[in-house]
DNA sequence: CGCACCTTTTACGTTTACGTCAATCCTATA
DNA sequence: TATAGGATTGACGTAAACGTAAAAGGTGCG
């Protein structure tokens, strides 16, 4: 597969890896294929998390790119900040065994994990208190609807 | 109008007033009791969750703010925005039964319930996620620091 | 030719719940 | 009187991750 986009011509200027397919696409379908929006794509490239080539103005994502953007994606859904994926993608060195890296990544790991536990927790406690509240709440209900008159009560 | 002074707040902190007189605190008193900060009285005030009563500028906080506040507190805990809170509260009328209250809390509630649901569920897939990452990155540090030579990998 | 469609950059807006000054005022106490 | 400790009203700042114009340029198609 060759460009997809209208206009295929643009980048065959470029004498680009003609031996693998390097396969480019533009940010359009960049976004669609990872259900993220231009802005987004923008935005990440904006704070150092991608770095697409360009074809004159246009931006042109490769597999590299993708790959990237789904450790993104997954940081994300992990619940690390951009700032955190980022600190630890600008680690990698694809020349080295990048223990660094992945000690870093291990660590924020880590500590996300008791993040994550934390907040599971506080979740079950609200749930607890809300379910608690709801109780009383409809119990006041009941008592306010289905007593219109006078009795006695224990 | 009984005051307490800031000498003797402090001297006092313990004295309860020997009649059941209404008890006026102010802003300090009143944030230290409940945990929260100056700031946060009085943004509640500006927001329209609290209105303790004046003596000149200064804010004095009866045992109904009080109460008012315990809800605030334990809407926040529950997840609850302040607008919803606030909506919840606007709807209390003392002359009457409050069923318009109450179903509308109930019903907020049971939506904040379903969030809180899915919010753990997200989180548990996060905690899942996050654990798998982590073996992987485990296993490739083991396989850089403890097999430096050469050997075979699988 | 003109339109639809895709893309670009720039830059302010959104959300929530306060934090953090800043300047000023009042009061009790040593 | 000086000082320390509260209190007041502004009002801008913060975090996170984009949303939402605005104004403009390139491209192929009918």
């Amino acid at each position: 597969m060759k460009l997809v986009s209208p206009g295929e011509a643009a980048a065959n200027t470029n004498d680009i890896p003609a031996e693998a397919g390097e396969e480019f696409v533009r940010i359009g379908e960049m976004a669609k294929k990872y259900g993220v929006t231009l802005r987004t794509l923008r935005f990440y490239e904006d704070k150092g998390l991608l770095n697409p080539h360009r074809d004159g103005s246009t931006r042109l994502y490769t597999r590299r790119d993708k790959a990237r953007l789904k450790l993104i994606l997954l940081g994300r859904k992990v619940g690390f900040s951009l700032r955190d994926v980022k600190q630890m993608m600008d680690l990698y060195d694809p020349t080295g065994t990048n223990t660094k890296q992945l000690r870093l990544a291990l660590d924020k790991s880590e500590k996300q994990l008791a993040r994550l536990q934390k907040q599971r927790a506080l979740i079950d406690d609200a749930i607890g208190e809300l379910s608690k509240s709801m109780s009383v709440v409809r119990q006041m209900l009941v008592e306010r609807t289905a007593a219109p008159q006078a009795s006695a009560a224990g």
